[in-house]
DNA sequence: TATTTTATATTCATAAATGAATTGAAGGAG
DNA sequence: CTCCTTCAATTCATTTATGAATATAAAATA
């Protein structure tokens, strides 16, 4: 029998391809990922791995095992996540993920009220805008513009951001105020690149534009707004994160690419540890009581 | 996240009942057992174990985990499985698992010509009449007296015990030596205690009998046919280990109870395991050519 | 009530695993 | 061609995990 900590190290290499990839990802230093590959082709006796320039390339074997590793790791997952729903601690930490922009505009007086008022949790909080693994428990609690698909999940619509369409003062004074969608073509948009948020909001709307209709483009919401309020063009931008900017102006009111919702999931498992629903409960009270028309 | 290891130490113990008895199972060390369940639950912020006298309780939470804890054990089972499969060395240890009776008077010549003929394998023999769990790769090579129902072994018919009524010449000297069925009764009948291996043989064969109709009963067949060929009464053996006592006689020939088959069994992945494949052909062959009539 | 047995906890010397720093080796860029 | 970067392998001091021995506690037994 084998040490069940080397099939990480194992999948942390597999996915990464590199014995220092692996190290950067899981904060396992190389010669530790070394060892154990060597120590689990040792004890398997197949070779795993070529070890040669450019990384670690798995051999044939190496793929057999793969699924069932996977499979250990997903237990391994579901283990976390009956533990952290039989928890009844109210301390401990609570793993929340957000979207960039909430992560950034809406999420931080929120959190320091919660910091405050429930003095016994931990918070680590993951900005992020790919949508974190919640059965794997890669996050107890997420805050996503998307309903979650995956099964398991309860979902809660907590709020709904309205979006409009925003351009800097002194922007508009230089090249003009559209007044309808047509004339907008002329102008500098700004938009996001891989993400398609923007262009479906616009094709449900029966507008139909595709990437280059944007002149920039930027996948972090964050600094895309940044540039929007930097004056760099017309954007696209939820109400409420414009009205804190007195130099961007609303524009073309009646386009409207309708408003995003936003969800507050957790793991079914999870609504019985009384530490992250305190948490999740305050989150979505919180987040419903804001304005974001 | 927590020590996978950790995973193995806590179903050891939620079998066994307590750290002492995991300690004797694993051969981990009590004292390594129990810390290892308080920094189990200490990564997991749950109580498994109520610790008592009595041993180890298992708390609500630790029966919740235990299904996720088995999937990855499963898992791990798997991966052994499939690396044994995919090992291409002719050297290393091939682990076979017998019945008492095949591995005390069978196996034993023919282990000795392998191990001489086979210079690079390594043998561990498990004589056992509990079938051991082929899937989990408990052993590579397994020979019963049962076609395995599991699916994914390959099995094979290798031989078939003839089985016959036998006595000591003393005893039947003394007690007389009985000429039909019925005389069998006032004798000292000598058969399994909880197996009901030999009572399904007469039933086959249209006789009714239950477990009293043995007055010495006792579930370790070696020790039963010794107590057999040591003259304590009358008893049904394989022919073949019967032909080895010269005081053993054979009476009522025309009582059959039937052969019982031997199967030899491997799971389908380690076909393609060069060693494997090699001792189990080796034990096919050997054990085939056997007279066991 | 004393004794035995069966269990978990503690102590401490030893063995094993780990990471920082370094070396070595092999492309790719200038 | 040389330098630079990116890997894996090696070395060694340190931390961590382990088990033998022992202590401790609570029933069952006599």
């Amino acid at each position: 029998m084998f040490d069940w900590n080397l099939i990480r190290s194992f999948l942390a290499i597999l996915d990464e391809g590199s014995l220092a990839a692996a190290s950067r990802k899981t904060g396992i230093s190389q010669p530790t990922l070394g060892r154990h590959v060597d120590e689990l082709e040792a004890s398997l006796g197949v070779t795993l791995f070529q070890r040669g320039r450019g990384g670690m390339v798995p051999a044939p074997a190496a793929l057999e095992l793969a699924e069932s590793a996977r499979e250990m790791e997903r237990a391994s997952g579901a283990i976390s996540l009956a533990a952290a729903g039989a928890s009844q601690q109210v301390g401990g930490v609570v793993r929340i993920t957000a979207s960039d922009i909430v992560a950034t505009y809406l999420l931080p007086p929120i959190l320091a009220d919660l910091m405050r008022d429930l003095p016994e949790v931990e918070i680590e909080l993951v900005p992020s805008n790919t949508v974190e693994n919640l059965l794997r428990r890669d996050a107890d609690i997420a805050i996503r513009m998307v309903r979650p698909v995956q099964n398991d999940l309860i979902a809660r619509q907590v709020n709904t951001f309205d979006m409009g369409t925003y351009a800097d003062t002194a922007y508009l004074a230089r090249a003009g105020t559209p007044r309808d969608f047509a004339t907008l073509q002329g102008h500098t948009l700004i938009g996001y690149d891989r993400s398609d948020m923007i262009l479906r909001g616009f094709a449900e709307r029966g507008y139909e534009v595709d990437r280059s209709f944007f002149r920039f483009r930027c996948d972090n919401q964050i600094t895309a707004f940044e540039v929007l309020a930097a004056g760099a063009g017309i954007g696209f931008a939820p109400n409420a994160l414009a009205r804190r900017h007195p130099n961007l102006q609303r524009i073309l009111p009646e386009i409207s690419i309708g408003g995003l919702p936003m969800w507050l999931t957790s793991h079914r498992e999870l609504r019985t540890s009384r530490r992250i629903r305190r948490v999740s409960d305050y989150l979505g009270e919180r987040l419903s009581a804001l304005d974001l028309r």
